[in-house]
DNA sequence: AATTTATGAAACCTTTTGGTTTTATTATTA
DNA sequence: TAATAATAAAACCAAAAGGTTTCATAAATT
């Protein structure tokens, strides 16, 4: 396997400045001066967030000349978009939740246990 | 307005002992004890996760007698999923993003620079 | 060739994070 | 009421995160 993420894309994500870099690379491709002189921080303080974001498999960068072009690569996200998706069963209305354990077997004896918490 | 969110849902999902904890409760409510038995750290140590996900709105907790009840909020992931669903736009196939485009005017400047580019 | 531009890398600093242990407090239960 | 169980709160600590400045390198320009 040819993709590594020793950092993980939950944390890629977390920090406010990488979230506007991903933004800014979705519009288009940037070498890092450019993308720097969005921030008030350093051009060696972007450079440390886009390793990150480099290391979480989010971005890719290839030399052209003296400068190097970073691109999105907003794959990993998906493993974001997995894990809430699990989340949305129990968000507003208790109907999906109880279609979701109904769908699974074994879970029914869950719902009754916890019913019967409710009740005593 | 009754939601605070002291801290960010992003920051607050980016710990996997933070996400595994969600994960428990998602399951069933419970007490700080229970929770803190699935976990190789102290107890102490459980009750500060938990503070962060109470202050990001992804977790309440109900004191009932001498114990106190942590239910899972999940609506915060709201933010998570939208943020997401932006840049699904971009993978996998390059017809969505162009579409994404020509949606919006004065894009299409835009995509014609970055033809120019990958031509020069 | 000399200068400028764009980046990379190292050394260092401060605050935050994730953890600990110790010391209360509060509700149950024997 | 004395002992126990479930938390809460405080003080402390090491490592990681997010910055900075300084020095080095490589490609373009003049």
């Amino acid at each position: 396997m040819t993709e590594a993420a020793r950092h993980d894309v939950f944390q890629a994500i977390a920090d406010p400045t990488r979230r506007k870099l991903l933004q800014l690379l979705s519009e288009e491709e940037m070498p890092i001066n450019a993308l720097a002189a969005h921030f008030p921080i350093s051009r060696t303080a972007v450079a440390k967030h886009l390793a990150i974001l480099s290391d979480a498999n989010l971005i890719t960068g290839k030399k052209a000349g003296r400068e190097k072009r970073f691109a999105l690569h907003p794959e990993p996200l998906l493993e974001v978009k997995e894990w809430v998706a699990y989340y949305e069963r129990f968000w507003d209305n208790k109907l999906s939740m109880l279609k979701h354990l109904v769908e699974k077997d074994g879970e029914i004896e869950g719902l009754k246990e916890a019913e019967k918490r409710k009740t005593t």
